[in-house]
DNA sequence: AGTGCGATTGACT
DNA sequence: GTCAATCGCACTA
């Protein structure tokens, strides 16, 4: 495997469809004392200014400033009151937008993986937000971190580019339910819910 | 101060 | 396929 390197906040999108995209392939890296672990993004939603499904639709809050903050920052919050999401804020600073990142194909420090989630078959580890954020002991505690930064989480790319990139609408979302603004890796086996929708480029 | 509701998951029929 | 768990937050008053 290819060694992973961080991401300059220069290379990532500005626009939050762009990063959505852009983001499909790369690795989250999170690091503990006793080492690490990681998976390569092959699911991401874009959450946009003017968007009703958007936490920041309705303005800065406490919980939501990090998406309106300077992009390449974890924006973490509990949904469900069960389950974390990790975001990667995007837009000019001052703006609200951000991607959710759904699911993640499991590459490294799989032990340390299997203590936060139990036993699962690697398929599932973390497939679906909720999971790779338990799956990487993501809380709280992480929203603000600079993932430019190689800290306790970050974002890396080890060169490789997605064949193919599929699109659907978003999942789990009442509002502004229609547009075609979730992303995945066309045929891989470690995208949540159903896969085959409007495969497009 | 009270209320309603999720950017989900896991267990169960 | 259905459904409860669970709690921080935003909204109303």
């Amino acid at each position: 495997m290819n060694a992973v390197l961080p991401i300059a906040r220069e290379d990532l999108p500005v626009d939050a469809v762009a990063l959505a995209r852009f983001l499909l392939g790369k690795i989250v890296v999170r690091v503990w004392d006793e080492g690490s672990a990681s998976g390569r993004i092959a699911e991401t939603e874009a959450y946009l200014t003017g968007d009703e499904a958007s936490h920041t639709f309705r303005g800065m809050t406490p919980r939501n400033r990090t998406m309106f903050g300077e992009r390449g920052h974890a924006y973490v919050y509990l949904a469900y009151g069960t389950s974390f999401m990790l975001n990667v804020s995007s837009g000019a600073e001052g703006t609200g937008e951000g991607v959710l990142i759904r699911a993640l194909e499991p590459i490294t420090g799989l032990d340390l993986v299997k203590r936060n989630r139990g036993e699962a078959p690697i398929r599932d580890l973390m497939r679906g937000p909720g999971r790779l954020a338990k799956a990487l002991g993501i809380d709280r505690r992480l929203d603000g971190v600079d993932l430019c930064e190689e800290g306790p989480l970050w974002l890396g790319s080890d060169g490789y580019t997605v064949p193919k990139i599929g699109v659907s609408v978003r999942i789990g979302i009442s509002r502004d339910a229609l547009r075609p603004l979730r992303f995945f890796i066309a045929g891989s086996r470690f995208v949540s819910g159903t896969v085959a929708l409007n495969a497009a480029h």
